[in-house]
DNA sequence: AATCAACTCAACCGCCCAGAG
DNA sequence: TCTCTGGGCGGTTGAGTTGAT
C-alpha cells in the first residue's frame, strides 16, 4: 500500500520561499512554537506542504544556525566523523552547532569529497566561499562583525540569492541573534499590535511594518540599502542575552 | 559583450522509523 | 500485533551565479 502523500498537493505552493512567507513561518513559530508540523501551514495561513514549512526553518530560519563559510577546523570536522560515521548527516550536524545535515551534505558533496578523492590540500583564498565573501565586501562595502571569533562566520558569503529578501536571515542568523531580535523585528519597536493573531490575512500589513522598521521596503530594487540597514541595526542589538 | 560550462545550495522527493491508538 | 500518522533523514534536482573563453 502506498503511502499518503504528506499532505494535500493541489494547491501548495512550491519553490523558493519568499521574504514574506518567512516572515509569516518565523512569526507563527515565535508566537506558537511549531507543534504539528503538517497543520502548522494552514494554522500560520501558508500555502505550503507541512514538510516544506520544516525544512525551511530547519535548514534556514532558525534563530541559533550559524551561516557563512565553514572554517578549517569544523570542515576538518566533518571529514573525521563522516570517516567514522558516513552519510549521517544529522549525527554530524549534532556535532556542530549551528550547521545543519543539509548544509554539511552541500558542503561534503561539494568540496570534502573532491578534496579527498584528490587527496590534495585546499589553497588559502582560492575557496569559492572566500571569493564570494570578498564579492560582497567589494559591491556592498566593508561590513564586518568585531565579535565574531571565527573569520568565516562573520563573512557573508549568500548574498547572491535570487530572492534577495531571504538574505535578510542570513545576515541576522550570522549575527547569533536571540529571540529579542526577532520580537523586535516583528514589532518594529512597538510590541502592542504586531504580536497580535497573525494570519495572512494581515501579513501585507506585518510586512510592511517589518520593511518600515528596516529601511527601504522588501522590494527587489533597491534592497542593497534595505539589507544594509537591517544588517547595521542588528549589530545594535548584539549585546542581547543569548537564546 | 556574449556564450557556455562548472559550481553552489535551497528545496523537493521518497523512504524509514517511532509512537499512538 | 497491526495500522496509521507525523517527524526526520539522505539522495537528488534544478535555478541561479560565477568564471572561463
Amino acid at each position: 500500500m502506498g503511502r499518503a502523500p504528506c499532505c494535500e498537493k493541489l494547491g501548495l505552493k512550491k519553490g523558493p520561499w519568499t521574504a514574506e512567507e518567512d516572515l509569516i513561518l518565523i512569526t507563527y513559530i515565535n508566537q506558537n512554537g511549531h507543534g504539528n508540523w503538517r497543520a502548522l501551514p494552514k494554522r500560520a495561513g501558508l500555502l505550503r506542504c507541512g514538510k516544506s514549512c520544516r525544512l525551511r526553518w530547519m535548514n534556514y530560519l532558525r534563530p541559533d544556525i550559524k551561516r557563512g563559510n565553514f572554517t578549517k577546523q569544523e570542515e576538518e570536522t566533518i571529514i573525521k566523523l563522516h570517516q567514522e560515521l558516513g552519510n549521517r548527516w544529522s549525527v554530524i550536524a549534532a556535532r556542530l552547532p549551528g550547521r545543519t545535515d543539509n548544509e554539511i551534505k552541500n558542503v561534503w558533496n561539494t568540496h570534502l569529497k573532491k578534496r579527498i578523492h584528490n587527496n590534495s590540500q585546499p589553497k588559502p583564498e582560492t575557496h569559492l566561499h572566500a571569493i564570494r565573501s570578498s564579492h560582497f565586501r567589494q559591491s556592498v562595502g566593508t561590513v564586518s562583525v568585531s565579535n565574531s571569533s571565527q573569520h568565516s562566520s562573520s563573512e557573508i558569503s549568500s548574498l547572491t540569492t535570487a530572492a534577495a529578501g531571504l538574505d535578510a536571515y542570513t545576515v541576522m542568523d550570522s549575527l547569533e541573534m536571540d529571540e529579542s531580535f526577532w520580537s523586535e523585528v516583528f514589532s518594529g519597536g512597538d510590541d502592542s499590535s504586531a504580536t497580535s493573531d497573525f494570519s495572512a490575512g494581515n501579513s501585507d500589513s506585518q510586512l510592511l511594518q517589518f520593511s518600515n522598521t528596516f529601511g527601504s521596503g522588501l522590494s527587489a530594487e533597491g534592497d542593497t540599502d534595505f539589507w544594509y540597514n537591517l544588517f547595521s541595526r542588528a549589530e545594535d542589538l548584539l549585546d542581547l542575552p543569548d537564546f
